[in-house]
DNA sequence: TGTTAGCACTCACCTTAGTAGAGTGCTAAT
DNA sequence: ATTAGCACTCTACTAAGGTGAGTGCTAACA
C-alpha cells in the first residue's frame, strides 16, 4: 500500500482530493496551480498527475478532463494525508443535548443519536441496538390480557424490556398465571438472554398445561428475538440524494430501495452487522472506501464504522455511510465524538458492573 | 362538484385518466380514438376535450400537446368513473400470511402490514400505532437495574407494554422498590393511559423519598409517552422514486427529506395524524387528491386514508400515499382489504371486550 | 536535471438551426 | 351533430459548429 510518493506528489494528491470533495468536478492542473499555493506551474503538476494516475491513485473520466481520486487515492488520503478537524463547540453541544432530554428509553436515545449524527456529518448514520452475551434475565413475568391471550415480559440486567404477545389454545384463569410465573422465574433467573430460547425448549414439566404454555412462549420468542436483535437505526438517507453522484433517477431509486428493504432485517442491516462483527480492535473506527465494502450497490460509497459500548459487556456497531467523495476528516471526528458521547451516556444509565444482584 | 357531463364526455374523461395513469404521457385525441373503442373520430373527441378543459377537469402542459387530468379530473374519476377491482387471491394470501408468523409483537405485525401494503400498491404505506382513550393501566411495576437506576414498566389492558428508564438522585435499596411498587399499583390500577401523567403529578405522599421517585417517573414518562404515541410505520418510500414525476433530483430529495424528518414525529406524521383525526366516518377510507392534502410538498401526491380498529375501542390511521397519477382502484381495494385483515388479526389477539378484570 | 512555456490535440458541453411528428383549433362539408 | 381537412403550434430530436478546459509532448531554460 506504500507508494513512495515525493512530498510534491503528496501535496498534489492532497489538493486534488480536497478540491474534488469540495466541488465534485474533475480537477485540472491549472486549478491546482492557481487555488493551492504549491508554487508550481500547471505543466509540472501535469507531469506528477500523470504519474499518480499510473500508480492508480487518480483516474480520468475522459482523456481531456481533469483528474478524480480513485478508491486507492482516497485510501492514501485517509491513511496518510488528511487532517482531522476538532469539532466545533456547537456540534459537541448538540450531542450533549441528547442526554439532556432527561432519562429516556434506550431506543429513543439511539434514535436521537442517529439523527444528530446524520445531521452533523451529512451522511447516513447507522446505529445498532446494543448486543451482549453477558446480558441475563433479571425478571420474567406472564400477564393475562384476556381469556386466551397473555403478555410475556422479560427484563434483563441491562434494563432492556422485551415483550411478546402469546395466544393460548385453552382458556386459563388468572391464578394459573401467577403459578407458572413463579415456576418460570425460578427456572430462568440469571439465564443469559442468548440462551433463553434453548432453555425454554429444554424445560419439560410433565404437566400438560404448563408444557403447552411453554411451547407457545417458545414459538413467540423464536420469531421475535431475532427481529429485535438485528434492529438498527438509520437516519439521513436523504442526504445521499443531494449528492450529484446519485443524480440519475435509477441510481437514486436502487440505492433507496437497498436502504429500505434493509430497514429492519435485510440487505443494509446484514451488511452493516456483518462488517461490524468482523472488526477486531473495536476501539477505533475504520474506514472502508468504495469497492472495499464489497457490495455492488455501495461501490460509490464509503463506510466509517466503529462501535460504542455500555460498560464492559455491551456493545453495538455505529457507522456513517456517504459517497466516496465524503468529508472523511469531519465525519471521522464526528463519529468518534459520538462514540464517546453515546458510550458515556448509556454506560452511565445502563452499566451493569455496579449491579446489585 | 357535479358537472353534468354527457355520457360521451364521461367516457372520454375516463379514457384519458386511465391512459395517463398507465403511460404518464399527455393523452391526445388520436390515441383515444384508436385505443379506446368509443366509435368517435379524433375531431369529435377534441371538441369534448376542449370542453372538459374549460370545466377544469383537464389541463394542457403546452398548447399543442395532449391533455392531462387535473386534480379535479382525478376527483371526478375517483368519485364517479373508476372501477374497483377485486383483489387477486395471491394478494389476499400475502396479507393473511402476516397472521401466520405465529403470535408476535404488535409492532412487528404493524411493520409487516406496512411492508405488504406498500409492496402490493406500489405506493408509500403509513400505519399509526393504535391509540385509545379506553386503554387503562393493568399492571405497574418498578424494577431496579443498578443502585441508582430503575425501569418503570406499564402494561395496559390492551397488552401494550411501555417501559421507561429512570435515574434516581439517591441510591435506594431493593426493598424500597417493592414497597413503592405496591403503593403505586394501588393508586394507578385502572387509570386511563391518557391520564397517567396527570395522575402521577397529582399524587403527593408527603414522604420525601417517595415524592422524589414520583417526580423522576413523571419526567421520564412526559418525554416518552408522546414519542411513542405519535409513532407511525412507513414503508415503500422508494416506490415514489420510480415514478417519472419525481425524476428531477431536487424534487426527489425534498420529498425524501420530508419523509425522513417525519419518520418519528415531525412533518409527515403530523400531517398524517392530523388528517386521520379529522375523519368523521372512519369506516371507509377517503381519497385526498393533490392540493386537497394542503401540503405543498405533497401537491403531486394523493393520499388514501382510513382507519383500522381493534375491538371497539382502539383504532389507528392507515393510509397510502402515491403520485396523483396512482392506481386508485387497486390501491383502494388493497387498503380496504388490509384494513379488514389487520383489524381482524389484532382484534383477535388484543380485543379488550372479553377482558377479565 | 528538474521545471516551465508553448503548442497541437482531444473531448465534453453549449448553442444554433433544421426537421419530424404529435397534437390542436377552426372551418366547411356531410 | 359529426367529421374530414388544413393550417398552425410546440416539443423533441439530430446534426453541425464553436468554445474552453484540460491534456501530453517537446523544447527551452535555470
Amino acid at each position: 500500500m506504500e507508494f513512495n510518493l515525493t512530498q510534491r506528489q503528496q501535496n498534489i494528491l492532497l489538493a486534488i482530493v480536497l478540491d474534488y470533495i469540495a466541488t465534485a468536478e474533475p480537477v485540472g492542473s491549472r486549478t491546482i496551480s492557481k487555488k493551492y499555493d504549491l508554487g508550481l506551474s500547471p505543466a509540472t503538476i501535469r507531469n506528477d498527475m500523470a504519474e499518480l494516475e499510473d500508480l492508480g491513485l487518480l483516474t480520468q473520466p475522459h482523456s481531456s478532463s481533469g483528474r478524480i481520486p480513485s478508491d486507492l487515492g482516497y485510501r492514501n488520503f485517509v491513511d496518510y494525508l488528511m487532517e482531522k478537524p476538532t469539532l466545533s463547540n456547537s456540534d459537541k453541544e448538540l450531542m450533549k443535548n441528547i442526554r439532556n432530554n432527561n432519562t429516556s428509553s434506550l431506543e429513543f436515545m439511539i434514535d436521537q443519536s442517529a439523527r444528530v449524527l446524520s445531521a452533523l456529518s451529512n451522511t447516513v448514520a447507522l446505529i445498532q441496538v446494543p448486543e451482549s452475551n453477558k446480558e441475563f434475565i433479571k425478571h420474567f413475568q406472564l400477564l393475562p390480557i384476556n381469556e386466551n391471550t397473555f403478555v410475556t415480559i422479560v427484563v434483563t440486567n441491562t434494563g432492556k424490556v422485551h415483550n411478546f404477545i402469546v395466544k393460548t389454545d385453552k382458556t386459563v384463569n388468572e391464578g394459573f398465571f401467577s403459578n407458572i410465573t413463579g415456576y418460570l422465574t425460578e427456572q430462568l433467573l440469571g439465564t443469559p438472554i442468548s440462551n433463553l430460547q434453548k432453555k425454554l425448549n429444554d424445560i419439560i414439566t410433565g404437566n400438560q398445561e404448563y408444557d403447552n404454555i411453554l411451547r407457545s412462549i417458545y414459538n413467540s420468542i423464536k420469531n421475535n428475538l431475532s427481529y429485535e436483535k438485528n434492529k438498527i437505526y438509520v437516519s439521513g438517507t436523504s442526504n445521499l440524494l443531494k449528492e450529484p453522484e446519485f443524480n440519475e433517477n435509477q441510481k437514486a431509486h436502487s440505492l433507496m430501495n437497498f436502504f429500505e428493504i434493509g430497514e429492519k432485517q435485510n440487505e443494509l442491516s446484514n451488511v452493516f452487522l456483518a462488517i461490524g462483527s468482523t472488526l477486531i480492535d473495536k476501539s477505533d473506527p475504520i474506514v472502508l472506501i468504495g469497492k472495499e465494502i464489497k457490495i455492488s450497490q455501495l461501490e460509490n460509497c464509503s463506510l466509517i464504522i466503529g462501535s460504542y459500548n455500555i460498560g464492559e459487556d455491551l456493545s453495538g456497531s455505529i457507522g456513517l455511510l456517504g459517497p466516496t467523495r465524503m468529508q472523511y476528516g469531519k465525519s471521522l471526528a464526528t463519529l468518534e465524538e459520538m462514540i464517546k458521547n453515546l458510550s458515556n451516556l448509556l454506560t452511565n444509565i445502563y452499566d451493569v458492573s455496579n449491579n446489585f444482584e
